[in-house]
DNA sequence: CGATCCCGCCACATT
DNA sequence: AATGTGGCGGGATCG
């Protein structure tokens, strides 16, 4: 088999002597060509293949060298070569040289042979894509390491990617249980929704204005903040039980990949450079972002993507922007998932193993499906979470370890968020410069240019869903009980949103929130927006449309542009959809009220319909899309699956959903804390009114936007909740920072009219200092959704409403109002996507590196309040 | 020379 | 303490 395929590759030549190329491909001669000895030559190889050759190798992978003989195999599949063929490498050559005799040394193979992305080329190799439910593979990996000649150490980088994904699970120490591909759609799935709570529009194309800002400017580096790393993700698995195991520090490489999965599934474009997922993966808190941790989440970076290219998720690309080209990937993978896949079993079997593990493969999907959301995740608390929500639950949960995950999984993901969106908006700005767009996406090619524009284009996402899913993730499991009664379970919709806006807000960070309304958009771009048919229809329903039904009252979209994305296709379709949204739970009740059960229920229903109407609401979809499109032709290709408008097809949705959530909305800024805020939150809520929001957009402007401020400190302890709906006075603030001041200055203006509504109710964690983080980083970011994430963990109700991210263009109008930015930088009014931006988006490396060592955390602090004023100044 | 990223030290977790 | 895991970053290769 090497043999043809290499002769199809057509090497170039055979040469052993050379070793690099040859052993890529090497191909003329099928015979072996050394793959390997490449580089050095050492020898050369040459024993020719023949017949017997391949009685050597048999003979040498009987022997010892297992490797060698695995090498051998993997060749059978070098998913790569085929495709592109390049790629592989390879494979093949070591098998060969091997078989020869000397195995020993063979020569090294050059690098490449043994690069991760091949080794994993090897280990996929080994196991059916989609096993048949019944045969639960195990991997073992000391086995796995042997055979495919590698320490293991290599094979956890592989496996920890791949149990990202659920492609795998542990079942027991040296073992993994292979799931196979069922899965894959609905991890996607639920990771776009994380992803687009948490990152949201943001996304798209950041590429371009990072780097220039990087490289010029710089200085501030942004980084996110948020302080732990938690897992993000970790949806499913985490379930309870056995979580202990789970604890473990982050796994950064597990939640690395999923975000990076994320950002993928997020973006328009579905490129991502990679110093854009590193930015945006440094969540932490870092002020400093140090240039060496870039360097790092870089490398580490290289190692995901290597797997996912073997996966075929993605691709490499090079986009080209302004500075130059960078190093980017496409996604390869599928856009949108139907609804879940499969198969429930998936996990292993294996011998019995723990139950976690097949909880946690079935999680997955029951997370999607319902939605997480409960807040907390917690049964301990209670189950109630409707109440819960109400008071915040907050969860000190001690009790479970996880809590705090989950909490900063929240708070991570609300740091990408944010992330994301500051490089959005510094995409916008910068946008004009890329004329790449046009190019982009070329489908094959690898390399493109990339739009500017794009970025801008693509939707917001928002949150509702996300919540849902977030939660799912990972509250789901933990959760599970409480909650889930009934409501959510079945359809997965998870009670909460609907009813009750409110929001959660990690403490750590603050956030504002704000509306954005049409209206804003339309101001902003009235050209955009210019249509927003769906008003009407978004109006419609408003109210009771809650109900799942409701969502298909979304309304059609409008067009509009992408450029900000976020905000206009929020607004437009916020009008809409959102409506029913808020409507539903009760509107006014106040945090306490949540959704008991029964509200539970409601919020279920409306979960569906969010999830379900979304999707089936082609309408919605189509609408933003439209919106969208216009922008982002380049785009299209991802689109377009969506597009139809008629389609309803659940699964796909995952954009659609982004556009619906935005849709319903409330928009609410959420701005992180990394300003220098630290000490306080801000939640705005652009429309709030709750019920309001069923109005149309029309109904407040940005200046109605309530805001409300809270101290972080405060906050970090718990989570705060606001619902728009509630018309309780937006100030409970306080405790006061002096933080807050600045902040507020800008806050007050917006307040008043807001219906905000923010309780702190419980909350309280234990966690120590979670928030303490603070960190500096980033300054304000949109980030959105909070909610979702936050909601769950924290155990805040849900949010229904949408949050939202916030787009720029919301922003703008609160800032208009209020005049006075509300954060730092963030606000700026120029674009929408301005809206927050944070001081400096991720800085670039250099930036970074200057900080370093100083700046640390503590300094952190300081500095932020110096970057924000700075940025303020701007 | 920048982009990649292998290698394996070493810390932390689990046994 | 042994062993499993996996963060991390030096520094070698690739292009």
């Amino acid at each position: 088999e090497n043999i043809l395929d290499r002769s199809r590759m057509a090497p170039k030549t055979p040469i052993k002597n050379d070793p690099v190329d040859l052993s890529k491909q090497k191909g003329c001669t099928p015979d072996r060509n050394p793959m390997t000895p490449v580089k050095l030559v050492d020898r050369p190889q040459a024993d020719p293949w023949t017949p017997t050759a391949n009685l050597k190798m048999l003979i040498s992978a009987a022997s010892p060298d297992m490797r060698d003989r695995e090498k051998k195999k993997e060749l059978f599949r070098p998913i790569e070569n085929s495709e592109q063929n390049d790629i592989p490498d390879s494979l093949q050559y070591d098998m060969v040289d091997d078989g020869t005799v000397d195995e020993f040394e063979k020569q090294r193979p050059s690098r490449k042979q043994k690069s991760l992305g091949l080794l994993c080329q090897k280990f996929l190799a080994r196991y059916p894509s989609y096993p048949l439910s019944t045969e639960k593979t195990t991997i073992s990996l000391d086995e796995v390491a042997s055979i495919l000649g590698v320490g293991r150490r290599r094979i956890y980088d592989i496996v920890n990617v791949l149990e990202s994904l659920h492609l795998v699970s542990r079942v027991a120490k040296n073992q993994y249980c292979w799931h196979g591909r069922h899965n894959l759609g609905q991890t996607l799935k639920m990771l776009q929704e994380a992803g687009e709570l948490q990152y949201g529009e943001l996304v798209t194309s950041q590429y371009k204005e990072q780097d220039t800002e990087y490289k010029s400017g710089d200085q501030k580096r942004e980084t996110v903040p948020y302080s732990h790393d938690r897992p993000l993700l970790d949806f499913a698995e985490p379930d309870c039980t056995s979580a202990s195991a789970n604890s473990r520090k982050d796994k950064s490489l597990r939640i690395m990949s999923q975000k990076f999965v994320m950002l993928f599934l997020v973006s328009k474009t579905k490129i991502v450079t990679l110093d854009i997922a590193a930015k945006i993966l440094i969540e932490e808190n870092q002020d400093t972002v140090d240039y060496s941790k870039f360097k790092t989440k870089v490398r580490r970076l290289y190692d995901i993507a290597n797997v996912l290219t073997s996966l075929r998720l993605i691709k490499k690309v090079h986009v080209t922007e302004e500075r130059g080209r960078k190093p980017a990937f496409k996604w390869i993978g599928p856009v949108e998932f139907p609804g879940k896949t499969d198969e429930p079993r998936g996990h292993c079997p294996t011998s019995g193993p723990p139950a976690e593990a097949q909880r946690g493969a079935c999680a997955p999907y029951q997370i999607c499906a319902a939605g997480k959301q409960r807040f907390t995740r917690h049964a301990s608390f209670n189950s109630t979470q409707p109440r819960e929500g109400t008071k915040r639950k907050v969860s000190s949960e001690p009790s479970s370890p996880h809590r705090e995950r989950q909490d900063e999984y929240c708070s991570k993901m609300i740091n990408l968020a944010t992330v994301c969106r500051q490089k959005i908006e510094e995409d916008t700005r910068n946008s004009s410069v890329t004329s790449h767009l046009s190019l982009l996406p070329v489908p094959g090619d690898s390399d493109f240019c990339v739009n500017p524009l794009s970025q801008a284009v693509f939707p917001v996402v928002q949150a509702d869903m996300p919540n849902l899913l977030l939660p799912k993730g990972v509250s789901s499991q933990a959760l599970h009980p409480p909650s889930a009664a009934a409501s959510k379970t079945e359809n997965g919709k998870p009670p909460l949103l609907p009813s009750q806006p409110f929001l959660c807000f990690p403490s750590s960070s603050f956030f504002m929130l704000c509306g954005g309304l049409q209206e804003n958009v339309s101001r902003e771009r009235g050209t955009d927006e210019k249509a927003f048919p769906p008003e009407a229809q978004g109006a419609v329903p408003p109210a009771n449309c809650q109900k799942r039904s409701s969502h298909k009252c979304a309304p059609p979209s409008a067009p509009t542009d992408d450029e900000e994305p976020a905000a206009k296709k929020q607004t437009i379709e916020q009008g809409d959809v959102p409506l029913s949204l808020v409507i539903p739970k009760n509107p006014a009740e106040s945090p306490k009220a949540d959704p008991a059960p029964g509200s539970g229920c409601a919020s279920a229903v409306h979960l569906e319909a969010f999830h379900l109407d979304l999707p089936s609401p082609a309408a919605l979809e189509t609408a933003d899309k439209k919106s969208t499109k216009p922008l982002d032709s380049q785009e299209q290709e991802k689109w377009s699956q969506n597009k139809d408008p008629g389609e309803p097809s659940p699964g796909k949705d995952h954009i659609s959903k982004e556009n619906a959530n935005q849709p319903f909305v409330p928009q609410y800024l959420y701005v992180q804390p990394a300003a220098g805020l630290s000490s306080f939150n801000f939640l705005f809520s652009a429309n709030q009114a709750p019920s309001a929001i069923g109005l149309a957009a029309s109904q407040l402007p940005s200046l109605s936007v309530p805001c409300v401020m809270v101290p972080s400190a405060a906050l970090a302890s718990f989570p705060l909740v606001c619902s728009p709906a509630i018309p309780s006075p937006l100030s409970p603030v306080p405790e006061g920072s002096s933080a807050a001041a600045s902040m507020n200055i800008s806050m007050s203006g917006l307040a008043s009219t807001a219906p905000v509504f923010i309780g702190t109710t419980a909350v309280v964690t234990p966690n120590g200092s979670p928030s303490p983080s603070v960190d500096p980083q980033l300054t304000a970011h949109p980030a959105a959704h909070p909610r979702p994430v936050l909601a769950r963990s924290c155990s805040a109700v849900n949010l229904d409403s949408p949050v939202c991210v916030g787009h720029p263009v919301t922003l703008l109008k609160l800032q208009q109002p209020s005049s006075t930015p509300v954060t730092p930088k963030s606000v700026r009014p120029a674009r929408h996507e301005a809206f927050f931006k944070t001081p400096g988006s991720l800085g670039d490396p250099g930036a970074w590196k200057k900080n370093d060592g100083n700046q640390t955390r503590n300094g952190s602090s300081v500095q932020r309040r110096l970057e924000i004023s700075s940025t303020s100044a701007d």
